[in-house]
DNA sequence: AAAAAAT
């Protein structure tokens, strides 16, 4: 079987084996016949197994057909997260060269003034997250009335979100008559009640993810002290045990504080590390995405916003600085290695209070996690023989190392929950404790704190952009420089504040939260 | 004990 026979047209066809494909997955074969003669498809399938490629390439062929009209889009496209609908964005750029269709991508987190520019010329294709589509469309930019052809991406992970109201409603707002291709990579029941209201006599196409996958991982698991210095401790002796093997890794964290905090204490022993959560800037997540994917960062400490669906493709390791609280978590994390056949590994640290969420796992996958280097029962108690301090600068103070990372524990947590997010760990605090380090990673640094200066100008630019664009269509009547003034104001306060002057403290300063 | 998503 190769794309050819899969009645694709040849514009499409050019494009694929540009790209340098003969021969459709499992999930391509099964689902692009049926979705080219316009029925509805069930596709139940789980990231890596092409499926993105399996929407992407038939629509592109029936959209060869026809033209859009301003505010209508003709196809949807629903994405759970931002990153997924920009990662199908690339797709329909991809395989669409040949075509000239307009895309637009909604998503939050940016500017609406482009969005908006995009959908008045009229979208081909809308990729869409539900918030802002519905933002847009209450804000009357939108019709859903001409849509042709709907597409909902991942709808298991749409639940666990919370999204399937909106999901509902949005679905509510097309036409029936249109084509709905429904994936999910699980069947709950609340999922099976929503394909047999929204598709019409689909055809299902099931493909279950190659076995070898699970095989070719090899997992692990490491007893580690609780304290979070312990923890990072164990981490940081594993990435260099590890560091022959080691091509790239992602460490997943629970909690985003805890991303942060990690990533930090990273950079600050000299690891090639970068960060991904749901509270970082839009842009920074993009180009931290991009930097990863590119080989510019060898490891990406992540929630997990990185767990599902994020085609990274080549990550050697896993590492899992916390057990997941939920299993089925575990096996997506996980299976961001040993992709497409090839083997990678993955070290879980667990600590005394994981068990209960280690022994789900395992009843999960129907197997024992190996122990690494013995099991919790040979942790010694872990208060005060920790390593040799590394600071920067001053008198090495007895335990220096764990005062350091209490600080990260006991002061910046709990100014977190009062203050704004934007205000939280001004990243000089941490800088200030830098040890000298080697040149390249000092340049990196200072390379990322600038870049964290664009973005914070950018966002306020941007801000400034919004109000003037979006306030006359509100009809508001006060001029336009009524409106700005209040931005400028507190863009001034930001930048220089009067009263302080150049001695104004780093944690009054909005800085781009990492 | 979490994360994600509209502001």
């Amino acid at each position: 079987m190769t794309f050819s026979d899969l009645g694709l047209s040849p514009k499409v066809l050019s494009a694929v084996t540009d790209a340098g494909y003969t021969q459709p997955t499992p999930i391509q074969a099964g689902a692009i016949p049926h979705a080219l003669l316009g029925k509805d498809i069930l596709g139940i399938a789980q990231t890596g197994t092409g499926k993105t490629a399996s929407f992407v390439l038939p629509m592109l062929t029936r959209l060869e057909k026809g033209r859009a009209r301003a505010r209508m889009p003709r196809t949807l496209i629903l994405e759970p997260t931002r990153e997924l609908a920009a990662q199908v964005e690339e797709n329909f750029i991809r395989y669409g060269k040949n075509h000239k269709l307009n895309i637009a991508l909604l998503i939050g987190g940016v500017s609406f003034d482009e969005q908006d520019k995009k959908l008045e010329r009229g979208a081909d294709v809308l990729i869409a997250t539900p918030g802002r589509l519905l933002d847009h469309r209450e804000r009357g930019k939108l019709l859903l009335n001409g849509v042709e052809i709907l597409v909902i991406d991942e709808a298991d992970r749409m639940l666990d979100m919370g999204f399937i109201p909106d999901i509902e409603r949005i679905c509510e707002m097309i036409p029936f008559t249109r084509q709905t291709l429904f994936f999910s990579a699980t069947m709950p029941p609340e999922i099976t009640k929503l394909t047999e209201k929204f598709l019409h006599a689909p055809v299902r196409v099931e493909v279950s993810k190659a076995a070898s996958t699970a095989t070719s991982i090899i997992q692990r698991l490491v007893k580690s002290g609780s304290k979070p210095w312990d923890k990072r401790e164990t981490l940081r002796n594993l990435m260099k045990a590890e560091d022959a093997e080691l091509k790239n890794a992602i460490i997943f964290c629970n909690r985003k504080v805890e991303v942060s905090e990690l990533f930090r204490s990273l950079l600050k022993y000299d690891f090639d590390a970068g960060a991904l959560h749901g509270d970082m800037d839009q842009r920074a997540r993009m180009q931290m995405l991009a930097n990863f994917r590119d080989g510019k960062l060898r490891y990406l400490v992540a929630s997990d916003v990185a767990a599902r669906g994020l085609d990274i493709p080549d990550v050697s390791h896993v590492f899992n600085y916390d057990v997941p609280i939920h299993a089925e978590d575990y096996v997506h994390r996980i299976g961001r290695t040993g992709r497409a056949g090839r083997s990678g590994k993955s070290f879980t640290i667990a600590t005394k209070s994981d068990t209960k969420y280690i022994d789900a796992i395992e009843r999960l996958i129907g197997n024992k996690i190996e122990w690494h280097d013995g099991d919790l029962s040979t942790v010694v108690a872990s208060e005060g023989e920790d390593e040799a301090p590394r600071r920067g600068r001053g008198a090495p103070r007895r335990a220096g190392r764990k005062d350091e990372d209490r600080k990260d524990k006991g002061e910046r947590k709990p100014r977190e929950r009062h203050a704004k997010p934007s205000e939280a760990a001004p990243p000089e605090a941490a800088h200030d404790e830098q040890p000298v380090a080697a040149e390249a990673t000092v340049a990196d640094i200072g390379e990322r704190r600038a870049r964290k200066e664009a973005i914070r100008s950018e966002n306020t630019e941007r801000k400034a952009d919004r109000n003037e664009s979006r306030t006359p269509e509100r009809g508001d009547s006060r001029p336009q420089r009524d409106t700005n003034r209040p931005a400028r104001h507190r863009q001034e306060d930001n930048d220089a504040t009067v009263g302080f002057g150049d001695d104004m403290p780093a944690f009054m300063r909005i800085v781009a939260k990492v």
